[in-house]
DNA sequence: TGTACATCAGTGAACGCGCGTTCACTGATGTAC
DNA sequence: TGTACATCAGTGAACGCGCGTTCACTGATGTAC
């Protein structure tokens, strides 16, 4: 008898390493394709290639996976409008070029965009209160740049609720089809000033 | 043997006289209650007190069911801003009224609201077509009786995002605790003129 | 370097739950004559 | 006014579904010696 050497009958990944990132980037993609009603333990778990009790291991409750795929959502929104005013002359056009990448992050995630907002999501996890504090930072820095640090959070908050309230308002179409979108953005970013 | 008569055995309400409203405030009650997750068409029917099959006459699915309640969520909510705006001394104080009233409606019925906003509810419902509609006149009318009618749609969107944005943060508790509401609503209806 | 053993992170079967949906039924209501 | 009958709007049992959760188990991994 030939005796085979172990590595070939051992399944590789009985153990898979790093399933806890993998279910959140699985529920990120349940998310994208199927919506946050799909987005269950055990669609996450196939999704993942392992079976439905494992996530047991590292999720006690779906809320708890939901608010780790919002906080990955919150990351990559950060790195967004970063990226978006990178290139700004000043700081008017700064905080106007995150105006419009917010929306426009909106408009193309908007699965992950609603779930980072949905009151569904217990906002306990310290990854989700890091980076919804590093996106607010973000804002009141800007905000500050062009109208002083004086009332900043208050204004923060204005500009946040214009820019929170057109994308809300789009990406759930409660907007008639006779508002033109272009013209009304446009005339919300000359509110940033 | 004595015969009873009939009207004595006979059950009063068989059949129900308009279950079809009867489950919509049933909706309502439950989504008060215990949120959107637990409004099923079986839990209507159960608050209804009538049996689990009995809807299928009145609501092919929950989503027909969704779309009556935010329905008569959007008739409070007109009713709700026509009110509170009822006794404002000029256009401008009116407007600033019916931001106030918004935000006020939205803290007081969150359930209800977030329902009206849900992308959950399908928008083919006349009744809601109607109500978003007549809410959308109230306001373009209100927008224009300040900034006239040149571009009001643009306006009236911008003030509408300006409103809702803050309702939709403050109900999902997405502004920092260390931001002080009451400054920031302030701050935001001067924008409103 | 090897071995024994504890712990970790999976498997897969099983359970109960509430849901939407279907079905044959039946009492109540409306209408034709 | 009464009667026959069609239709409407309920009942309650049954079905299948996917879910979260529990359980005994087992392979993989890490550690003590």
């Amino acid at each position: 008898m030939l005796e085979l050497p172990m590595t070939k009958t051992r399944p590789k990944n009985y153990h898979h390493g790093d399933l806890r990132e993998a279910l959140i980037k699985a529920g990120r993609l349940i998310l994208e394709e199927q919506g946050i009603a799909a987005l269950t333990l055990r669609a996450c778990a196939r999704k993942a290639g392992v079976s439905h009790a494992a996530p047991q291991h590292h999720f006690a409750t779906v809320a708890e996976l939901l608010a780790e795929i919002a906080a990955s959502g919150f990351e990559d929104f950060v790195a967004a409008l970063d990226k978006g005013s990178a290139n700004a002359p000043g700081p008017r056009e700064r905080l106007k070029a995150m105006g419009r990448s917010y929306i426009a992050f909106a408009h193309a995630n908007t699965a992950i965009y609603k779930l980072m907002f949905a009151a569904e999501v217990p906002l306990k996890s310290e990854r989700l209160q890091f980076s919804m504090k590093a996106a607010w930072n973000q804002l009141v820095v800007a905000v500050a740049a062009v109208h002083g640090s004086e009332n900043v959070e208050a204004t923060a908050a204005r500009v946040w609720s214009l820019v929170h309230g057109f994308s809300m308002l789009t990406t759930t179409r409660r907007l008639p089809p006779t508002v033109d979108q272009d013209d009304a953005l446009e005339a919300l970013l000359q509110q940033l000033d």
